[in-house]
DNA sequence: GCCCGCTTTGACGCGTTCTTGATGCCGGCC
DNA sequence: GGCCGGCATCAAGAACGCGTCAAAGCGGGC
């Protein structure tokens, strides 16, 4: 249920934790380097990641930045140095707690659990329905009437943004700004074609939207 | 914009604290004790707890309980133990992070900047509501009477900046501005027009109306 | 090198929204 | 009482935004 993603260079360590976590009810992925850790994260369905900072192929900073880029996952730094510069360093990357070597297994665990505890709740249920269509965001389908439906990168870039704010207002900028990109925030048109695109793909009623609606002059909303 | 309360026994630590803070921007809450540490956390808006503990009154794991019967404010302890148990059970307790004494302030810093992190997304939102009418500014939805009311781009703006002064008095130069810029600060003439519409569209009767008023020769007045 | 799917761009019709002018009302002031 | 400034209301043309269709780039896979 709780699946941690371990990620050391040391194979001893990594042997050890896997044992001990396991121990206590963890399921466990491993990942000697960086390159591995991020492509593991991508795999694996990670509820937290215990990094150790000293890897060999990049800097660790730059393995939470790879992460932040994309998940909120829990991570639980470990590091030798203790250097205040290190830890702030390390937090604000994007990690959540820095535990130094030497550290007990007891303190750990804590530290296991106090995060998943926090991001327990959240859980934000990754599967979205309307009594059209149904969107699985963790799994990037969609399936109408219980058909899969193709979506272009494109699409399911507008789709997602949408269906992760249901029922608010996305402005015409914020869709082309997280799409596109900043340049192309005047780009109105290209929300007109790839919202048609959707409809004629997900309404049962491409003219008459009952759950992606247009607020003239303003933006875009999601009716679930 | 972040309210942190301190929690410490000795007057020098929570003077420290106090003027370390708040000069990076944080607004500081101090209590000396544990019974005033959950006291202040409930007439005040806290958004994260700095909680030493080693307390005059009573022990610190049941301030930490205390805090989590009701909220889930971060918790961020600073103790002088180092014992792998001490840290088990703050954090089991509900605590979101410890850190031992000694300290650095960079290092307090960067938790409090994590910690507040974790917690910001939650943005409350705001919601504003009228007798005859309610605005979901997040959402950007005006309900009347539980029915959805269409707005327009100028209308929302319009809408939006007085609903966000509640009771208090909007020039027209600062409605202008706001709404369509500089260069037409004195063509109240269009905020005679959008009045109107939005008079129209929420109150029961718009010759006379009762949440959106005019003060002659000043400007408007939402009145929730 | 070619094909195919995706993205980008253009053109058009239509409905909505903004802007602007005209008119009448009200209260204060001379 | 008459004048005047500020306000409310109504109406109409202009400007804009939206949806749609179609064709032209573009890039990756074979």
């Amino acid at each position: 249920m709780n699946t941690v993603l371990v990620v050391d260079d040391e194979p001893q360590i990594l042997r050890a934790l896997q044992i001990n976590l396991h121990a206590h009810g963890y399921q466990v992925v491993t990942a000697p380097n960086g390159a591995a850790a991020l492509l593991a994260a991508q795999t694996h369905a990670i509820d937290v990641v215990v990094l150790d900072l000293g890897l060999p192929d990049m800097d660790g900073l730059d393995v939470i930045a790879g992460l932040r880029g994309w998940t909120e996952v829990p991570i639980i730094v470990l590091s030798a140095r203790h250097g205040s510069l290190d830890v702030v360093e390390a937090l604000d990357a994007g990690a959540d707690d820095y535990v130094t070597k030497p550290f007990g297994l007891d303190e750990l665990l804590a530290r296991l659990r106090a995060a998943s505890r926090r991001a327990g709740p959240q859980t934000a249920e990754p599967l979205v329905s309307t009594a059209e269509f149904t969107v699985d965001l963790a799994n990037k389908i969609v399936l109408r009437k219980g058909v899969p439906v193709r979506m272009t990168p494109t699409e399911w870039s507008v789709l997602e943004l949408l269906v992760r704010n249901p029922g608010r207002l996305v402005s015409q900028q914020q869709l082309l700004t997280a799409v596109w990109g900043p340049a192309y925030a005047k780009e109105t048109h290209y929300l007109r074609v790839y919202m048609a695109q959707l409809r004629r793909k997900l309404e049962r009623d491409p003219a008459n939207p009952a759950h992606l609606l247009t607020e003239a002059g303003m933006g875009y909303r999601f009716q679930p």
